[in-house]
DNA sequence: ACCTGAACACCGTTCAAGT
DNA sequence: ACCTGAACACCGTTCAAGT
């Protein structure tokens, strides 16, 4: 009951506050533009508070990639092998779309924090009962993960107009490519012009199930 | 035969002398160490003239990535799709491995340049000359560079330790996955602890060039 | 055409001081 | 325990001036 009447208790400083304000910088002004200093402007705060809270601006980063990792969504409980690896990966690659210009904090760090393993040993425990070998089960989420990680690079640092919605961007790109003399290229200009990202993404990921199905 | 008797003719700036320092400098001090300033200083020149050649910071970074994609040796002439393929997923490891500081600019830079379209080419070839429709062998191309990136980011963000030659750093990361309290993680955790790199590197490739040719 | 140096508007972080 | 502000050692890049 103490310290919660008349307006909010203040709006203090805390790390979830400074992840949260920070994760905004970076949806509207890009990774670049993350500063220390700037982040403490949008708080109404000294710079240095934000060292009472978060370890230094590489800290800060980890902590941004954590909270987007923290939005994949647990499989379905019930699902078995394949329905459940498909699940996280559409639950991976949702998350980065959410949030296209932190993704990569994601997908280029090396995570070690606990929010990290969730997704892991939900793809572990389904490979397991699956009768995989640990050391294979591991093999095959790597292979995978190798794979999402590849694909989202690609889509979310992606120029909008290699989705082939401005068609004028598509087709300069076109000349380009022709203008190489590349034969092959040439020929398959059209097809190497844009990029049907979630096409894909489908088409890699089903390979890839197929395989770890199969073999 | 003007300007080039005696010493030679004064080691004058270019842009393949200011690209070959900063990839030197990236391979010491590494990416975050990379500097106008810096750089500018390693060549005994004022920071400003450096912009005589490059343009600019970021240019300065994909032409340092331009250099690593053009050590990618062309595939031996001869040879079959799956031969082709290997051939240069491996040129491509190796590039990488050469300047393991430098590669994140590859695997995560959107590069238009014409080096970048040589071994894209170099894959188009035999994919079209196997019969693959364009549509198809760009697909195929794509699902297996983005497999390539993501090892590939992988490898060369890894501590060393996590390649299993530090025994000491193995147990403490051994112990972190115990700890967790995972039962699939716990399970798997001597595997998770280490990463055979290029066994990884293996055999995502060969799943997904055996995919490829039987689909 | 190329190089220089001053200047501008920024950075991350340390440290001593406050409450 | 948390916040502040000055200070330090840096940044990338513009611009006017030199050769």
């Amino acid at each position: 009951m103490t310290g919660r009447r008349g307006r909010p208790p203040k709006d203090v400083l805390s790390r979830d506050r400074i992840l949260r304000e920070a994760l905004a910088l970076v949806d509207e002004d890009g990774l670049a533009a993350v500063s220390m200093r700037k982040l403490a402007r949008r708080l109404g705060v000294d710079p240095m508070s934000l060292y009472n809270h978060v370890d230094g601006k590489d800290a800060l980063l980890d902590g941004i990639a954590e909270v987007l990792l923290a939005a994949i969504p647990p499989p379905p409980p019930g699902a078995g092998l394949r329905e459940t690896m498909s699940a996280l990966a559409h639950g991976f690659r949702a998350a980065m779309l959410g949030h296209p210009r932190a993704a990569p904090l994601v997908l280029t760090r090396q995570l070690a924090s606990m929010t990290a393993l969730a997704p892991v040993e939900a793809v572990l425990g389904p490979l397991l009962a699956a009768g995989f070998p640990p050391d294979r089960a591991v093999h095959a989420l790597r292979a995978v993960l190798a794979f999402l990680i590849g694909t989202l690079m690609r889509e979310v640092e992606a120029a909008p107009t290699f989705s082939g919605t401005d068609p004028e961007g598509v087709r300069r790109r076109l000349e380009t490519l022709e203008e190489a003399g590349l034969p092959a290229v040439s020929a398959a200009a059209p097809f190497l012009a844009v990029c049907d990202h979630e096409a894909e993404f489908e088409f890699g990921l089903r390979i890839l199930l197929d395989a770890l199905a199969a073999g």
